[in-house]
DNA sequence: TAAAATTGCTACTACTCAGTAAAAGTAGAA
DNA sequence: TTCTACTTTTACTGAGTAGTAGCAATTTTA
């Protein structure tokens, strides 16, 4: 039962085969989903993607809607991380959401499956899996309307009501995932780029252009 | 085979009540493809909401698809429509964006069922029909740019690349689909003055408030 | 009222796929 | 080599559902 440690200690080994085993199949199942969607991609053909079996997959995860739960978990558990690292770096509200949309637009680049997966696929979550990830992301425009506050405390921002410019911002984050395309019109860079001005353009008291 | 003019003129009436049902069939199809999930959802469940059976569906549908993609012509096409009117409208570049969000953003909050599916779905969609589609996006993109060029050409506003900033500015509409909901915190009235100033303020100059 | 046309339903097929039981394979220990 | 424990597969079940053939009911026409 006592699966952390073992004789000759080999059990801490093995758990990193199986941690790195879950792993894989996550990974192949969030690129299927993202494809095809949820419902559309069978085990079969994430097992296939792996070489192995159906059962394969059922013996490192309880059922298809704990792969699902896993891959939104993800998404917004990579965005919720990155957002609370630049909360921690010293600055002012306006430094600060500088280096927030910077690092969330990135980390939803480079993780594009898990977070478009998370938002197109919400309902077919089970309930109780969907009120874990709403308040996940809950807590994500939380703290983001913490920082909007704060900025607007100091008169470094200029709007109405933080927790509705929190829903704008994070919807602008969010929509990236939606329709950025890798070798498309434009590069990550330029992306994220215009997302920083974009969204400090939406804060900014007028005349306080080029922070 | 000639359904438009028929004897006694009784086939005009009759075109008016198949395209009624097949509305009505899309309506209660569109609320559980918004409530469930495409995927999920039966169409024996469509047909119970309607209190008929499965093949009624068929003999005003060619299959499950065809009412997918009409969902989602629907949804694009009402926006689409809306900013057409609103540009229309004359006035400078400043006043049409206003008029353009404010309408828009209204009718996405009373078609909330047809937007958020055809964002939700679209790889469900076959190749043909999501190309249809994206073209139709494609073309609402387009004209929104070109009335932001028009606004950056004046002066009126600033903006770096005006089909950069048209994406932002439909993904924010877009965005309202996705987490508005009826009876929740902010009214649709809040959320659309809200996303007008939002808007304005993505693009206007510094030192132009409040136009 | 009877024939013709239309409309909707009953009853079905064919298929996909989530999930499982049990066997086969594999590796380490004695 | 044989015992033991674990890993992965083969082969299956059962549920759900898209789509259809053909019948029944209704309406229209004459």
């Amino acid at each position: 039962m006592d699966k952390v440690k073992g004789k000759r200690g080999s059990a801490a080994l093995k758990n990193e085969i199986t941690a790195y085993k879950r792993r894989r199949i996550l990974e192949e199942a969030s690129h299927l989903f993202f494809e095809k969607g949820y419902e559309a991609t069978a085990l079969d053909a994430v097992a296939e993607q792996l070489h192995v079996t159906k059962p394969f997959i059922y013996s490192y995860y309880k059922n298809k809607g704990e792969l699902l739960y896993e891959i939104c978990q993800t998404g917004i558990l990579l965005s919720l991380n990155v957002l609370e690292e630049a909360l921690a770096v010293e600055g002012t509200a306006t430094e600060q959401l500088k280096v927030v949309v910077e690092r969330v637009a990135r980390i939803i680049i480079e993780n594009q499956r898990y977070i478009s997966v998370y938002l197109r696929e919400e309902k077919s979550l089970d309930p109780e899996d969907a009120r874990r990830i709403r308040d996940l992301r809950h807590k994500f425009d939380l703290q983001l309307s913490d920082l909007l506050a704060k900025g607007k405390r100091t008169g470094e921002f200029d709007i109405q009501h933080p927790s509705r410019a929190a829903i704008w911002i994070s919807g602008l984050l969010s929509w990236i995932a939606l329709w950025y395309h890798d070798g498309g019109r434009w590069s990550a860079t330029e992306v994220v780029m215009d997302a920083i001005s974009t969204v400090m353009k939406m804060v900014q008291p007028a005349g306080a252009q080029r922070g």
